[in-house]
DNA sequence: ACGATTTTGTGAACAGGTTCACCAACTCTT
DNA sequence: AAGAGTTGGTGAACCTGTTCACAAAATCGT
């Protein structure tokens, strides 16, 4: 990296456009919720140590994840909160509001559509589609539910990059190929499916009753060491 | 593992003691589904090809998993749908439904009361409180919310182990504390907040905003290629 | 019966991520 | 001004997880 660095314009589009590593993306939006809490209780300045305790993690990879990003902090002192919150946000993009179309107004798909918090954190439910006649034109909070079958226009019109699925299992796959075709490169998706997508269109899968079988698995385990008189 | 097998009984004992690695448990929950639609189809074997399209895995990556369960394929034939799927069900903990309880009524809580498939896949919530005295005693589908105040004594009379948060996050680090009180040890946590357990207990953590966070950090870095000539 | 073919199970190589340990750079005290 | 104390940045070691490549074991066809 440093041997590519001819002047710092350059050097400045590098580190943007620089591969920060997954799992580093992955805290970045933690690190800004802990520092914007910092903030809000008036500290100007923080050790990675502070993050480290608000985010939950060690204070070695607060530094390791920082350092992708460059020195912002200053040895013997710490953080500038304002200012480390600000890189942050720009290098997660959240200099903007970013438009997102919420598919599918059942249950989740209300909760979602009600969801306080999303506003800070640059999240904006531009759109709800829903499938179902009843459905559409009902309110959802301030937003009015569409029909489905201006997906395309709502996304086109928007600008939407962003999309989420939180339809019935059957129905996500249909849905996300009216997403890719209107636009859509990023998808999160609720529905327990295996959705199949073009490359160059990102996925996320949340599900609820992973999580949940995740930790029963555990939950097992911790019941067996005890009746077998498992470790330790 | 060869060398400490005494006997039939403690080579079985030792398997199911044995660590599975965290990121094979996340996948098992995934194959137990995909088996599952594979069975329901009348599909008897399958090969880890199979199992690897159906859960959008690699191959060797199915067969490096289940091989921490034991061998259960046949070489040249593949797995038989059936037996593997009862294998991996045993092996989560799922021969039977484990009972959760959900706090907070909300809009995220009254979706996740009325999420199907909860009970097809080992889960059930056994019980739903609020904090609101308005929403104390209303139907979430087919079970009534009660008071917080019973918190523990729901937990306790019925054994309940999972607790899952969906309240606003201000409320989250108290009600995480009396459900650890009250006995339970693996959390689902909603709400965007960092929460303290003490050792022993499970949380995981499902923040929607932080999901859609790094959707918007790709968004972001495939816009700035195309603006920037990027990488092809 | 035997070679061709299929598919599992697994050691070995590889990749990615975390933790450790320590130097460098800053502040504070005297 | 100099030493003590603090804290960020970073290479190295370590650990976990994935992919590769292939032998072992089964079926099938002739």
């Amino acid at each position: 990296m440093n041997l590519l660095r001819n002047d710092a314009l350059e050097g400045a589009q590098a580190r943007r456009r620089a591969q920060i590593p997954d799992a580093t993306v992955a805290r970045l939006p933690l690190y800004l919720r802990a520092l914007s809490e910092l903030a809000d209780r008036g500290v100007t300045t923080c050790s990675s140590e502070h993050v480290a305790t608000a985010a939950g993690v060690s204070s070695a990879n607060i530094r390791k994840d920082l350092s992708h990003l460059g020195s912002y902090g200053t040895r013997g002192v710490g953080y500038d909160v304002q200012q480390l919150r600000d890189r942050i946000a720009e290098t997660i993009g959240q200099t903007h509001n970013w438009d997102v179309i919420l598919v599918g107004a059942g249950h989740l798909g209300s909760a979602l559509a009600a969801y306080q918090g999303f506003g800070n954190r640059g999240i904006h439910v531009a759109a709800v589609v829903d499938e179902d006649p009843a459905l559409v034109g009902t309110k959802l909070g301030s937003i009015t539910v569409d029909s489905v079958e201006n997906l395309a226009t709502l996304i086109k019109d928007n600008g939407i990059l962003i999309g989420i699925i939180a339809t019935p299992p059957d129905a996500a796959q249909s849905v996300a190929d009216r997403l890719v075709e209107a636009g859509v490169t990023s998808i999160l998706n609720f529905a327990p499916t295996l959705i199949q997508v073009p490359a160059g269109v990102d996925v996320r899968q949340v599900d609820v009753a992973v999580e949940l079988q995740i930790l029963a698995y555990h939950e097992q385990r911790k019941a067996a060491s005890v009746k077998g008189g498992g470790v330790t």
